[in-house]
DNA sequence: TTGCCCATGTAATTTGTTACATGATTTA
DNA sequence: TAAATCATGTAACAAATTACATGGGCAA
């Protein structure tokens, strides 16, 4: 059985079934970028999006805009056109179209999915358990670069406060404002936690043979 | 120039070159999960990462939990034995060596980054700028999203700490529960930010044509 | 006794990153 | 005048996801 499918569905071609398949959301992330403005080149859209959206979503390689600003003008979502430049090379400018803003306004109000996190300093807490020593540390290089965020996003939110056209973006700033604030204050509860954990068993830099109650 | 590059560092086979390459955060992931147990198969390590550091971190494919044990199984980090079993099919476990733990004990002390974000309520939010009507609705969703992962840190914290061996993922399920009570509020404060904006502009639902200041 | 889920994987495809290429412009 | 940088990209590769395969146990 199922041995042949590929001969009995053969009128959903690769490319058919390629173009039925719903766009990813860093797709939407790019649409959203080229609403901002009239006509951006792959190089601005790469710049944009690392200004705007890098800290809270996304920071893509420039092959990678490139391929889906190709994928996007393919679905008919951005118009491309060719610009000669007169000392630079020539270069592709996109400018969406109304059926890519259709799109995008569809993914804003149907979409659900939740926020996801890759987080390294709560990883090598979290796997901490025979390395106590170094885990001050990690807390440590976690708090400045929370520091770093925050003093990067005030200057980002008051940046977007100024310009009308940026009034979401600096909801947004404001967000992550009060969202680093916060975890600022969430660091320092967990240094408070660890410093009670290693109180109530005396330090222990090394790994004893012992501690860890082999079963073997 | 540059023509045959690869005949002059022939010297590098790229089989050497992908054995000195550093790992991916994600094989430490694996190592980490291992550290806690003696011996896990590949379902096992999925069942774990998927039930411990999914919601900070990463939650894997079975496929690329299976590659990622036989590299690390390649690299001496892991060694893997045959088992079989009596009416199911053979299965091969796995158990950190001690290179395995030195590697993930420097991983620990030795790493900076940051923690990575993909935050798909606020693009939709930052992007909104054409559909106000929708961004209330996002929020909801958001918000009720927190609640629930919420819920399920509170019960993972309150088991974790029931466990000696599991106090270091008690504080990151700690500093989970803490993290998730914050951003409700932030929630909070985003809606009233909306509010403001729309009360400032009273409620345009369709984006009209004269308002984009289009500059064609 | 058929259909679904558990436990074990492999194969194919897509996504994302790193390395390389090119030529003008600005800086040391 | 060499090195760095900006403004375009392309090619190769690694990471990650989705689809498929297999066989036993268990529930309808």
């Amino acid at each position: 059985m199922a041995a042949n499918w590929k001969v009995m569905a053969s009128d959903r071609t690769p490319a058919k079934v390629a173009a039925e398949r719903p766009l990813p959301p860093t797709s939407y992330a790019i649409l959203g970028v080229l609403s901002f403005l009239d006509e951006m080149s792959g190089y601005d859209v790469r710049k944009y999006a690392d200004a705007s959206i890098a800290w809270f979503y996304w920071s893509p390689a420039p092959s990678q805009v490139y391929a889906e600003l190709r994928r996007l003008r393919d679905r008919g979502l951005v118009d491309e056109r060719k610009v000669a430049q007169d000392a630079l090379r020539n270069k592709r400018v996109y400018r969406l179209t109304e059926s890519g803003r259709e799109a995008l306004r569809s993914w804003i109000g149907n979409g659900h999915e939740g926020p996801i996190l890759k987080h390294s300093p709560m990883l090598r807490l979290w796997a901490g358990h025979n390395d106590p020593a170094a885990l001050g540390q990690v807390l440590d290089d976690y708090e400045s670069w929370c520091r770093d965020m925050l003093e990067h996003l005030k200057w980002m939110r008051d940046e977007a406060e100024k310009v009308d056209a940026w009034r979401y973006p600096a909801v947004v700033a404001r967000w992550g404002v009060r969202h680093y604030e916060a975890e600022l204050g969430n660091v320092e509860a967990v240094r408070v936690d660890l410093k009670e954990l290693e109180e109530r068993r005396p330090s222990r830099t090394a790994p004893s043979r012992r501690g860890n109650s082999p079963k073997g």
